[in-house]
DNA sequence: GCGACAG
DNA sequence: ATCTTGTCGC
C-alpha cells in the first residue's frame, strides 16, 4: 500500500470544512426585525443542535461581526439572556425597539419566532461525512513489528494553536524526541466534532514527520475512536485519513456506561452503548494508578484490535494520568503554546 | 428540576 | 482547551 502525501491529505480535508462562523453570520442576519430566534434553533439550522453552546458563546463575544444584530437571539425559554454588552436592559430595549413585547424578561415565542432558511455544507453533512466516512483497508497490526509510539495532542495559544507528536520506545516509556506544528485552529469546539478541529493540525505535523521519516508506527490521539456518539472519534478519523494505525485515549466519556458499578485501580473495564446492550464494546476504562481517582478512556482508532491496543497502552503508563506519549505531548504542546 | 456530552 | 492563587500532599 504506497503511503499517501500526507500534505495533499491535509489540504483536501480543510478543503471539505465549512465556515460555521460564516453561517451563523448569515442565518442571524435573515432573523428580520421584529422577531427572534435561539440559540437552539439556530444550531439546529446548521445541522446539530450540539452546536447552541458554541452559537451562544460566538454571539455573545464583543467581536462578533453580527454584533448588532445578535439581541434577537435569546434563550430556548424565551427569556432574553446574555448580550455582548454586558446588559440584557440593552437588549430588551434594542428587542422593544422592534416591536417585541417582553413581560418578565422573557418574549413569547410561539408569536415572534422566526423561521430560519436551510444551510447547505454544514454541521449536518460534517454528521454525515463521519456516518459515511470510508476508512482503507486496515493492514494486519503485528504488535512485534513495531518501532515507535506516538502520542499527539493539541494546545492552545492566543492567536495559533500548536500540535505535538512525542515519540517513544516500543517500551513505552523511553523517548526519542518530539515535533510541533504551529497553525490556526478554524472550526470552533463542538461536542462530537473535535476532529473538524484538531485533525488539520495533526495531518501538517505528521506530513512534516513523513518528510523527516519520523512518523510512529502507531499512534495515541488525545480524544476518542470508536467510543464516540457517531462511532467516528478524531483517533479513528486520523487513523483512517493517514493510514496510521490509531488509538483514543479520553480523559472524559463521551457517551455509553461502565458495565461495571466500580473501577479497581489498574484494571481494565468495558465501556457499553447502554446497559440493554452489554456486548457492544465501545472502548475501555481503567484507573490508571493509585494517585488519581480519574480513569482514561480508551478506544480503538484505526488499524488495532483491542488487544493490541491494551498492550500497548499499557506499556505507556508510568505514573502518569494520560499514557507517556500522550503526557508528553501535552507537556510540550502546552509549553510552545504558551509563548505565541 | 435534572440529565448533559472528547478538546 | 483556556482563564486563574494559594494551597494541600507526595
Amino acid at each position: 500500500m504506497a503511503s499517501p502525501d500526507l500534505r495533499e491529505v491535509a489540504d483536501s480535508f480543510v478543503a471539505g470544512i465549512p465556515n460555521l462562523r460564516d453561517q451563523v453570520d448569515q442565518l442571524v442576519r435573515s432573523i428580520a426585525p421584529g422577531s427572534v430566534a435561539t440559540y437552539g434553533d439556530l444550531a439546529k439550522s446548521l445541522g446539530d443542535i450540539a452546536a447552541s453552546r458554541w452559537v451562544a458563546t460566538y454571539l455573545l463575544d464583543p467581536t462578533c461581526r453580527v454584533a448588532d444584530f445578535s439581541h434577537r437571539v435569546v434563550r430556548s425559554t424565551g427569556e432574553i439572556g446574555l448580550h455582548y454588552s454586558g446588559s440584557s436592559e440593552t437588549k430588551t430595549e434594542l428587542l422593544r425597539a422592534e416591536g417585541v413585547v417582553i413581560a418578565k424578561e422573557t418574549v413569547h415565542l410561539e408569536t415572534y419566532r422566526a423561521q430560519l432558511p436551510p444551510i447547505g455544507r454544514s454541521l449536518s453533512e460534517l454528521k454525515a461525512w463521519q456516518l459515511d466516512f470510508e476508512s482503507p483497508a486496515e493492514p494486519a497490526f503485528r504488535l512485534e513489528d513495531i518501532e515507535a509510539i506516538g502520542g499527539i495532542d493539541v494546545s492552545y495559544g492566543k492567536v495559533q494553536a500548536v500540535a505535538a507528536c512525542s515519540r517513544m520506545q516500543v517500551d513505552g516509556k523511553t523517548t526519542i524526541g518530539t515535533q510541533t506544528y504551529v497553525g490556526a485552529a478554524e472550526f470552533p469546539y463542538i461536542t462530537g466534532y473535535l476532529a473538524f478541529r484538531e485533525i488539520p493540525l495533526h495531518l501538517n505535523l505528521l506530513a512534516d514527520m513523513q518528510v523527516a521519516g519520523t512518523l510512529p508506527d502507531v499512534l495515541l490521539v488525545d480524544g476518542n475512536g470508536r467510543l464516540h456518539p457517531r462511532r467516528m472519534g478524531i483517533a479513528t478519523m486520523l487513523g483512517g485519513l493517514a493510514g496510521i494505525p490509531t488509538i483514543g485515549v479520553a480523559k472524559k466519556l463521551i457517551c455509553g456506561v461502565l458495565r461495571v458499578p466500580e473501577l479497581r485501580v489498574g484494571k481494565w473495564e468495558p465501556i457499553v452503548v447502554s446497559k440493554d446492550q452489554p456486548d457492544e464494546i465501545l472502548g475501555y476504562a481503567i484507573v490508571p494508578h493509585t494517585k488519581t481517582k480519574h480513569p482514561i478512556y480508551v478506544s480503538r482508532g484505526f488499524g488495532v484490535d483491542d488487544q493490541a491496543m491494551l498492550e500497548i497502552v499499557e506499556r505507556c503508563l508510568n505514573g502518569h494520568r494520560s499514557p507517556e506519549p500522550i503526557y508528553w505531548a501535552d507537556r510540550e504542546s502546552r509549553r510552545h503554546a504558551s509563548t505565541l
